[in-house]
DNA sequence: CAGTGGTCTAGACCACATG
DNA sequence: ATGTGGTCTAGACCACTGA
């Protein structure tokens, strides 16, 4: 039974928050389970739309909850969990699960491009590169908008197009047929909100907040090979990884 | 100058989001630099209070302003980046830069604890835990909230807390003191609002979203050490790492 | 004190989904 | 047509800050 106490200092919206994720958690609340209508609840305590609105808010965005337009709102399922730190690329990470992974294709072209990427990937400003953007799925759901920006492998860039990555694994092609191995990547990893398009995309609404991770992957000799932008679900990632103890004690 | 199109179907706030980031970026306006208040802009643009608040709750969790009660909204410094992926803690990874690290203990005790917790850390439940809390902070501001549990090390938990950890770093007692050598860790990393009691101690809203880190730390012999749960503040934090890749071409 | 941001309301209208 | 969530308003009151 959810209370609000209105003479604390404690908002209402974060009390309801607090009190709503609890009864879905002490319920055990199947995925999918539709929870009352926003109207229910405003009726039930006596808050006005615009506060439940802010706690539920906070519940989408933990990833408990599931907000559709028209229809209601559900309990999520758990987050995904992905294996950020290798470099095996999304289909190495996710597949062979129990998810179904799969992508689609919304640019793939040469040319020239965005001087600040064509320097971070040390190349000279006319160099023609590969950008192929991706929305990444899993269980035909869109979790991440990917975009990467590639130095053309031997200077072919033609060759990679005859590729279909919806279904190709980058790197997995970049290995196989082109003998790049990669040596070490440098990533970074922050909350932003996506704009329009990647909330689009990723079909999630504006204020969503977003995992925006940006990778330059460097092959065995130090060359820059990529770089990828991408925006990943908030609410439907969590990330893992396994760090490795430098050998020696040397540093600090 | 800042145009809202109230025909668009692109929600106003979402507008005023985006055209305030440029405002600021175009503008190269200096880290505590006063906007205009809320009001200022309310009656500017033919705006609503809460309207406008939602779109300075975006900029707000992206970290590119930060708002004070009773004063104004101003802009931030850029983000901290933390390398994450070292071993070397929080000590380690921010120390020796232009930024002066520092913790306030909250608690320091031993004693049984919560299962879950132990059965993690792979003890006996009656086996004893370390429970060291701090918060952690650079230039004299909380940045993060940090518990680890830890296994008492050679059994003798007392030694433990004849240090003050305020000053100290843990890992670095822990290696030169113990004896103990970090083998490797699992960590994961996800978004999550904090509770009042996180936004209390970071000093910042309830609704500030928060990257929520888990590590469990292991020894050489692959015993657990440590178990770690951190909330960082999202807009005054970027995470990076360095991946190497997996030596021979085993995997995948 | 006046000005700031934070919360909350009651009600309006919208776009959307379903029966 | 009904019910859903999403947006927006105009105004209220609060707690906080600084002069």
């Amino acid at each position: 039974m959810i209370q609000i106490n209105f003479e604390s200092d404690i908002p209402v919206y974060s009390q309801l928050a607090d009190q709503i994720r609890k009864e879905i958690q002490a319920n055990h609340m199947e995925p999918g389970t539709m929870l009352p209508s926003d109207r229910e609840y405003c009726s039930m305590l006596n808050i006005s739309h615009m506060t439940l609105k802010k706690a539920m808010e906070i519940l989408v965005s933990d990833g408990l909850i599931t907000r559709k337009k028209g229809v209601g709102t559900f309990v999520s399922p758990p987050k995904i969990k992905q294996e950020l730190f290798s470099l095996s690329g999304f289909t190495g990470d996710n597949s062979g699960e129990e998810h179904s992974v799969s992508s689609k294709v919304l640019e793939f072209t040469i040319g020239p491009c965005d001087p600040e990427i064509v320097s971070r990937l040390g190349l000279t400003p006319e160099t023609p590169v590969v950008v192929l953007e991706r929305v990444r799925m899993i269980n035909d759901e869109p979790v991440a908008l990917e975009k990467a920006y590639l130095h053309c492998p031997d200077g072919q860039p033609e060759k990679l197009t005859a590729y279909d990555f919806g279904r190709e694994s980058l790197y997995r092609v970049l290995r196989k047929d082109f003998g790049i191995q990669l040596g070490y990547a440098q990533e970074t990893i922050e909350i932003a909100y996506g704009s329009r398009r990647e909330s689009q995309y990723l079909s999630c609404s504006i204020d969503t907040p977003m995992f925006k991770l940006e990778r330059t992957s460097y092959d065995t000799q130090g060359r820059a090979v990529e770089l990828v932008q991408s925006f990943y679900r908030a609410d439907k990632y969590i990330f893992s990884a396994t760090l490795i103890a430098p050998q020696s004690g040397s540093k600090q």
